[in-house]
DNA sequence: GCAACTGTTCCACAATGCGGAACAAATGCC
DNA sequence: GGCATTTGTTCCGCATTGTGGAACAGTTGC
């Protein structure tokens, strides 16, 4: 009940740059305060970061603080525009797509690919939900979601989407156990004939799943039998470093 | 100098949450600060918004409040997660594939796409860079710019991607100031052949462009002619409501 | 059951934030 | 150019406001 002033007008200040910068006089103005009490709020709030003056001249502007703290408030809202980056290097390295994806029911949900532009490429599934069980970044979110979330989705048999999909629950909870102790997951043309896929998680800074980075290609050339556990390490490393900027981390 | 200390202890406290939710005395511990002053500081801090208590429970987590203003703090890092769902309206209207792009220089980076699924449809361009002057996103980029910006990418001679490129100055900036008057653009076979498009331009709250939103097809049978101002009418409405989101407001 | 935790409430004290007013520095206007 | 009106910044006495110890009230767990 009895409120800290100082920080509601803080907050009352910052409200009204969110609709655009300004200057003191008129942040006074927009949120009826003294203009002596405005610009002693502005220069804590500058100190603070969540208040940036531009340059020379004396007009405000939200700040990168809040930038980070939203980070942290809602983490996987903005893990596609984080991902990306990461994917362009994954794809540079592997020359094969990647994609980030988030767990949608008992599906998952392409929300971002980048193409490595080679002649023969799978399809683009951007938008589109695929069944958790025979894709690996499912497996990876369903293996990393917490405990009832994954009692309910093992509840429903599961189909097939090809000859070499497996949905016996018991199999896939055994495969599920792996795949949290190794951290990744491989799929070997389980969703459709010919299509290979490893999968690492995503965390939030409270350590829940919020998304699955994939790489994946034609079975006939993707995983070199060489390179398998060096492509499996850069997967995982790559969640690994989407995890820590989705966290509000801001070194690459 | 003189700083506000309750401003700088509700930051205090919002930063120790940033690393996860927690309880009064944890974050007691974590700010250094008593912990009735710290009960203090997160019912107000709960009261504005920028922390949310867990239902029941009293842990407590960063809120909704600083999603708000970091997105008003930088309009158009969100950019594509607020898109996607309205490129999928687009998309469900018009049946052709609608993306998000954004000024890259002197070119569009394409952020974002929604595939409308058609048997025929154009080639994926996210993740990669066009020239501005070839394409609508380009046009409504560089019609909204600033004037020196404007002028610095008018400086240089442009390069014809297809027999009808359009590469004068003099028509490129004729054509600039009517696409600011109508508020889109639509290209016909500028960039490559057969592939015509429509764009309208993502603005921040201070009135900037930040991105364009466009809608593309194959020439053959896009845009039916019967529907063109409706087609445009639609992105040009997408377009505004990204516009509105991006600043920060809640409805969709 | 007590013990060791939680979070919440109270209240006397004064430190802290307040805001009017006076100042300084741009900007605008004839 | 100089006068006028705006801007932002600083000062300082006043009392409102926030402070934090301590006492209380629920939870959890030996």
């Amino acid at each position: 009940m009895s409120a800290v002033q100082s920080v509601q007008r803080a907050f009352s200040v910052l409200r009204s740059l969110s609709v655009g910068p300004a200057g003191v006089s008129e942040i006074a103005e927009r949120t009826e305060l003294p203009k002596s009490t405005v610009a002693r709020l502005l220069s804590t709030l500058v100190d603070i970061g969540a208040v940036e003056q531009s340059d020379s001249a004396s007009t405000y502007g939200l700040g990168e603080t809040l930038v980070e703290l939203s980070a942290a408030a809602a983490p996987g809202r903005n893990i596609v525009s984080i991902s990306r980056p990461h994917l362009q290097d994954l794809v540079d390295l592997l020359e094969e797509d990647a994609g980030v994806g988030v767990l949608d029911g008992r599906g998952v949900y392409y929300l971002d690919q980048v193409n490595a532009g080679q002649e023969v490429q799978l399809r683009d599934w951007t938008g589109e939900t695929v069944d958790a069980h025979v894709v690996s970044s499912g497996l990876v979110l369903m293996a990393f979601s917490s405990d009832e979330e994954q009692a309910a989705m093992l509840a429903d048999p599961f189909s097939p989407w090809c000859e070499r999909s497996i949905t016996d629950p018991v199999a896939i909870i055994r495969r599920l156990e792996s795949v949290r102790r190794d951290g990744f997951a491989w799929t070997m043309e389980e969703m459709a004939e010919g299509i290979n896929s490893v999968a690492a998680p995503v965390f939030d800074p409270t350590g829940s799943v919020i998304g699955a980075i994939h790489v994946h290609g034609p079975a006939y050339r993707f995983p070199d039998p060489d390179r398998r556990d060096a492509i499996t390490r850069a997967v995982v490393r790559t969640a690994a470093r989407v995890s820590k900027r989705v966290a509000g981390s801001l070194e690459p």
